[in-house]
DNA sequence: TCAAAAATGATATGTTGTATCATATGGGCA
DNA sequence: TGCCCATATGATACAACATATCATTTTTGA
């Protein structure tokens, strides 16, 4: 068993568990970003899924499923470049940290990191002496990667 | 002179100064950010300037006048809302810091903050570290303002 | 097996942004 | 002054990302 297979079985696992359900085209979905190692537009998962699958998705329904797939935590939504990446530890068993993405703006590229909890402290108590409630800690950093620097 | 009109003077003068023109136009728009005090979107300040001045903007007007405001360092794009705000520094003489902002999802109100430069090294190590190269390091935080929380 | 809930499809449209070619405007120089 | 050239702006079309709304299909569970 390749490891996108592996990856895959065990969204599904976690699905099970939480009561929802990996349906066909939510894992097809999910297999085109596993696959691809990089961050695709809703678009590009269109195209994926004609051309691996030959199954044509609307718009809408690739929104839906992204939606799905980020409230079960399967993907991140990268607002800096309106993409989207499944999440790097879907096959860990521990609970996710809050993640910190580094986008290569050339080839979409993205690499997840696990931000240093003091880190993520101090930024909260900056946002809360200036008034202001964070809602997602999330961190994206328009970057180059090794190759297209 | 109230505010408004103190910053946009000032706005002139770093004009001026740097050879380049604030034109009639550039100066609405720039106004408009000023004026509404949050983040506004291209489209949004074409309304303004229909409104305020019964100027018909293009689109591509505006995105024009936007990158001359960026690259005057008067504006800032907020790549996590696609939208922009007037410099907060417009009319301090200092050199500008690099910026980190506070966006409210829900009003677009936008709190800009002058990061630690000690957390600014930080953040390029572990990018460094990750093999990647940071290409602006403006932090953008989704939150919540006083009001709207 | 049938009704309710969940998932997906179809169509239209809204929002953000750019490509391209045309026109206007403002300064410097013969 | 009048012309030239760089800069600034206009007009039109279109691409990419995203959602609203209503219809249909599939799954689940009593």
């Amino acid at each position: 068993m390749n490891s996108v297979e592996s990856i895959i079985q065990h969204a599904e696992q976690h699905c099970d568990m939480r009561g929802s359900r990996l349906t066909q085209k939510r894992k097809q979905v999910l297999t085109g970003l596993v696959k691809s190692n990089k961050a695709l537009s809703a678009y590009e998962l269109i195209d994926f899924c004609k051309q691996e699958y030959a199954v044509s998705l609307p718009a809408m329904s690739v929104y839906r499923i992204l939606d799905f797939l980020e409230s079960e935590l399967l993907v991140h939504k990268l607002n800096l470049a309106n993409k989207y990446v499944a999440c790097m530890h879907i096959s860990c068993d521990h609970a996710h940290a809050v993640p910190q993405f580094l986008i290569c703006k050339s080839c979409s590229i993205v690499k997840e990191i696990t931000v240093e909890e003091s880190t993520i402290t101090d930024l909260g108590n900056t946002v809360k002496g200036a008034g202001y409630q964070l809602l997602s800690p999330q961190i994206e950093l328009n970057c180059l990667c090794e190759n297209c620097a």
